[in-house]
DNA sequence: CTTAGCTCTAAGCAACCGCTTAGTATGGAG
DNA sequence: CTCCATACTAAGCGGTTGCTTAGAGCTAAG
């Protein structure tokens, strides 16, 4: 195995570690670039098989099908990120909000290839599988929504809908891997400091 | 011809009124439903057809190939998009600004079924259509950034980061297109006043 | 060395894709 | 009535799709 291009890929992501074995991971891997660049629909497997450096059978081999490829990507995405959002700390619910709002936008940017599968493809999913992810997305905005919950309770937040301020939050976040291009002005660093600052700006008391 | 499941649609999106002959705009109303519910790539040109209530074969009467039916409705649905983010009018860069987003984040909740495909499917534009898709998303994202500058000059905003605000700005609107429900809680126009309001916020000066 | 088990490939199958072709129905002009 | 243009359908073509099958190559236990 010489250059397949998922040698610097690999390196730089470090969201799939625990597949196993090494050739199932590359494999992955290759689905989640090709997924994230041409959509699910218009990547065929052979596209994942010749990225990954192999046959069109060998994605037989690790997974039952192309849609089964897409909800590892997407379940450990989901779960990344929940972790992610979960493990947020700070003096303060201004404090935590931004750090929350930093990592979660931040997130959405370094790993827009990832995230662009996890927002976008929900819908290849099967029902079965999609309900499955469905329940991650209610503890992702669960979480977002204590984050600013605890501001308004601590009155430092000034927040008329809640639920509402909780959707356009996630969604600005959210949407971050949509525009996202890594040669751009912004760092995901940058992007993620950016945005939480806007948020503070949008739940802050006159 | 009966029932296609267009009738009440066409009634309620007067987006295409233009388009003609009849056969056409059926048509297209049917790819506009079909790419928004499957996505491009996932939509044959036969479920098109059949949602049309004709033949495959009648697609290639009115448009060359299945691209440029996508075309056809991204082109006409930026342009409805631009026009509508033009139009806007008021009292003030505050007022102009509250009614520039009201109405942009309301016709992505609207119109989300033309806004999806307009929105998340311009990669399968070809080369040429997708030059000429962008200049008009130029010339939207240039509106609102003079909508917010307008406000900077005349010392009602604080924004310290002008391309980054507009970018937030137009990025919460269109993400309402990815989570918006016609059955939610929220009807376009609550969605619209919700969003103006919130971005004020983010806006104000301390 | 034998054998079992795993990973992978070469070849290919049935189904489906976008699109074309040949021909039919319709309606208006002369 | 004939003639012709337009709008449509039935049938199907070449190519591609997701996935399967049969078997080869490799590793390691006995």
């Amino acid at each position: 195995m010489t250059t397949t291009g998922l040698d610097g890929f690999s390196l730089l992501d470090e969201t799939w570690r625990t597949v196993t074995p090494d050739a199932a991971r590359r494999m992955l891997i290759a689905a989640v670039q090709a997924f994230a660049s041409k959509g699910y629909h218009a990547t065929t497997t052979r596209d994942i098989a010749s990225l990954a450096g192999m046959s069109p059978a060998a994605v037989y081999i690790h997974y039952r099908s192309k849609e089964e490829l897409l909800f590892n990507i997407s379940l450990v995405g989901h779960e990344t990120s929940l972790a992610l959002l979960s493990s947020i700390q700070g003096d303060g619910a201004a404090q935590r909000l931004k750090n929350a709002v930093a990592a979660f936008a931040g997130w959405h940017a370094e790993f827009h290839t990832t995230a662009r599968v996890v927002q976008y493809e929900l819908g290849a999913l099967s029902p079965e599988h999609h309900a499955e992810v469905a329940e991650l997305r209610r503890q992702i905005e669960q979480r977002m929504r204590s984050y600013i919950a605890d501001g308004v309770e601590e009155g430092v937040f000034d927040v008329p809908d809640l639920k509402g301020a909780t959707l356009a939050v996630l969604s600005l976040c959210i949407d971050v891997a949509r525009w996202y291009q890594p040669g751009g002005k912004r760092t995901p660093d940058e992007i993620g400091a950016m945005y939480a600052d806007l948020v503070l700006r949008m739940v802050r008391p006159n």
